[in-house]
DNA sequence: TTGAAAGCGCTAACAC
DNA sequence: GTGTTAGCGCTTTCAA
């Protein structure tokens, strides 16, 4: 007789006790089976394995791991209500975690501590094996707690102790490889427009974009222009960069965003592109860069690697393997029109 | 003394009986009083509060869930990576399932029946107390399955069957929503531009444009103009609308990315916006509708309600009050400039 | 090769 | 008021 499963049928799932009764062996018979441990007749196994089929058994994980002790669930906190920089990174993860069996805890603290704080005490109750933070900027944050019985490992915002685990985007190298793609194509009057002074990765990418011209024997064109992470100001910072230095040829803009718009604004003040000014953009968001008119060259920061190694990193952390420190991964470019 | 918590102590973590004795109490008592049930003196309450405080005890809910029977938790099984459509959807999802002590498993199937499966069988293995299915698109889709031992719920792209319980976009009443606000600013002759003729979403609002256009006594400038979700089609599709009937003096357009690519069209063909023409899209993107120019006047589907919405449904149907069908979130105008 | 029994952390009956 | 015990679903000794 097959189990009822219907929606309100919840209450009563069909247990190993039911497989083992069916099967004819005792429970921990079944449970050998089911798991190939222990020596049993081929045959027995089979027949396990058979009535588990039958009754459509699911082993509850639960049980199982309030004895293991692990519960193969990890959290992942995301600072940005999973905006555009969390999705990918989220992405990543969960891609790793699958690898390892195991399945994540979703939970937007949308820059709040005190949600923040609720969730890490929901998280350690549902006893996760680890806890991944995901982070929107590339500015430093406060540690999530102290003494944590679980391994943490920031994604995107390093944590302001350096003995915790990080994985960080390439900032400098992002600079390197948007101005040297530009002096490769031939610019050597290069300007730098991006967002505000107040982000680690505004300020970082400017004093990268100043280093990489340095090293090609070549001055900034002008001061990077701090503005916001906005088209409207890549316009009129696109207008204020022409009036100053009309002999610009190439610019690195600290994002797509920021970019797009001065594509906009270089072209509606009758700049052919990508003929007279180059333009390389950082964030690679598809959206923005293929809707740009040259469709965007950009950096890509690799955020669904960052992902990706956070949640190897945290697994190995679970594994005994801690590896502390600032886990760098490079971004590549993405050459279009611009 | 106290228990050492360092990453790697995760083994041995300070459980109920551990502030049982440190209360010198009993197990049950400590139970009872921890969690407000039975007969204590306060000062015996108080005192296992204090213990359990002092050392750092956090419930196992995995434990009481195997006793309850309820795991408190449910899984998003979303289909589009996390994107555009899901994330307000989750997020309200999260919202309402905060509030029920809920906490969701996150799975991303990338479209992928197979993947999905996968999903749907770890989930199960998982208890989880219900199922959301957050899709993309707003046409139908296949049951996630037949005869499921946990409710689902699925939010956005409904399922074919009509029983299972959907929560869904009123794409009429923002078809309807539109066409009034341009009729209500005095707009009389009125064309759409939108998405491929082979999503829902852009049929439905097309026929949806012409019967509120009949409402008012008008009828549509020329054919709908299906094309692609892009700003090049927005753009491309306003210069032949603009050929072929010069006097249209509003668009509706199926999605905010169209809408402002026939901003750029209309604008770059020199007619002035919103005085000679008044645009409206759909979605409140705000990266897209705020960058536009002008800022975008457009329709909010209300997708974070969505997801509100589903949650609580999916509660509901856990607790023993399923609701099927379809349930309609409406969406509401959003003026900006255009 | 299989079965019986203990126990993971907790709650809920029932005794005292 | 408080302690004792059984048991949630499963794995894992250890005995047969």
């Amino acid at each position: 007789m097959t189990e009822d499963l219907s929606p309100q049928a919840a209450g009563r799932r069909v247990g190993i006790a039911d497989v083992a009764a069916r099967a004819g062996v005792s429970l921990g018979t079944a449970s050998k089976a089911l798991n190939g441990r222990g020596n049993l007749r081929e045959e027995t196994r089979a027949r396990v394995r058979a009535a588990a089929e039958e009754l459509g058994f699911a082993p509850n994980t639960n049980a199982r791991s309030l004895l293991s002790g692990r519960t193969f669930t990890v959290g992942i906190i995301t600072t940005d209500s999973y905006g555009r920089f969390s999705i990918p990174v989220m992405r990543g993860a969960e891609d790793s975690l699958a690898a390892g069996e195991m399945i994540a805890f979703l939970c937007d603290s949308r820059d709040d501590p005190i949600r923040e704080q609720h969730h890490l005490r929901k998280l350690l109750e549902r006893r996760v094996d680890g806890i991944i933070v995901a982070g929107r900027r590339t500015d430093e944050r406060r540690p999530l707690g102290r003494d944590l019985p679980v391994p943490v490992v920031y994604a995107l915002a390093p944590s302001s102790d350096p003995d915790d685990c990080n994985v960080v985007s390439d900032e400098r190298g992002a600079a390197r490889l948007a101005v040297d793609h530009l002096v490769k194509t031939g610019r050597r009057r290069i300007a730098h427009i991006t967002g505000p002074h107040s982000h680690a990765s505004a300020r970082e990418r400017a004093d990268a974009t100043i280093e990489a011209l340095a090293g090609h024997g070549l001055r900034l064109v002008g001061e990077p222009y701090f503005g916001s992470w906005t088209e409207a100001w890549g316009r009129f910072a696109a207008a204020q960069l022409l009036r100053a230095h009309p002999d610009v040829d190439g610019v690195f803009c600290g994002n797509d965003v920021v970019a797009r718009g001065v594509t906009d604004g270089l072209r509606e003040a009758g700049v052919s592109l990508p003929m007279q000014v180059g333009v390389v953009g950082v964030d690679n968001w598809a959206l923005v860069a293929e809707a740009a008119r040259p469709p965007l060259t950009t950096v890509d920061l690799g955020l669904e690697e960052i992902g990706r190694r956070a949640a190897e990193l945290l697994i190995a952390a679970i594994d005994g393997h801690p590896q502390p420190g600032r886990h760098v991964v490079a971004g590549h470019l993405v050459v279009r029109e611009s």
